[in-house]
DNA sequence: GTTTATCTTTACGTTTACGTAAACGTAAGT
DNA sequence: ACTTACGTTTACGTAAACGTAAAGATAAAC
């Protein structure tokens, strides 16, 4: 007996609309079960949907997303299939190091930023309480 | 006499097209100088596109580049305006940073498929190898 | 038994970020 | 003078990722 979700407990609870979800599954990206026309997310299904998001947050298309939640399930037996997708795994993984390097240069670009603006206030300061001493 | 650069040669450099560029300029993220009606890039246009291109490589939109490219120019005098742009930086920063998280997970996670993908390739070697003394 | 809540499908609309083509200007090479 | 290369503006087209109604089914609550 392993929980079950509403489609609306999903938008819910990931912030999204109804909308966003039926067209996830429209895309391929969701499949869950019904129970006559109504769909029923399974928690297998409630994680999916949580790797796509977050996909999505690292401004992956849907259809990254997509192939990297493959990627993420069972690898399949055929040799030649499985050498391919570990070569797909690395360059994606290369893809995201690149980005990870990104990150880190515009969060010190965004620090130095800061810390000028702070200058600049604590400038501002002195200033106006050395006014009477100046 | 700084250096300076034509439209085609940005394109060049960062493998994007002239319609990208002046798309950036017709969103207000570029100004360049003229020649006539040539554009003229200066070597600042030249980083500025960087930076935005470096933003999208992050999934920022371009609003959201064009804003974050803002904050790292001169910070203005007016004190308000200076501690609304601090918070503002902040919050950007936060934001990143949750996604720097998010990509190491992600990371994690496609090692671990990777490594679950070796397995089953060394598994299958395994299994070939001693296949007369089984 | 009908209101209320939640679900369904179908389908056209919207925003972002460009692509693509037309029609034209300018400057250099032959 | 003519082609070639590169630039310009204007404008319609397009793919992705949903938004937003419309029109109806179903099941629980009163």
């Amino acid at each position: 007996m392993s929980k079950t979700y509403s489609i609306s407990d999903l938008a819910a609870e990931f912030d999204i609309t109804t909308r966003t979800i039926r067209f996830y599954e429209e895309k391929k990206l969701l499949n869950p079960s019904r129970e006559g026309t109504r769909r029923i997310y399974s928690p297998a299904d409630r994680t999916r949907l949580r790797l796509i998001l977050r996909g999505k947050r690292l401004g992956l298309s849907l259809d990254e997303s997509a192939e990297i939640v493959l990627m993420y399930g069972s690898p399949g037996n055929n040799r030649k299939q499985l050498e391919k997708l570990v070569s797909r795994i690395q360059e994606k993984r290369e893809e995201l190091k690149r980005q990870q390097a990104d990150l880190e240069f515009m969060l010190m670009d965004l620090k130095g930023a800061e810390e000028k603006c702070l200058v600049a206030l604590a400038e501002m300061d002195t200033r106006k309480s050395s006014r009477k001493t100046t």
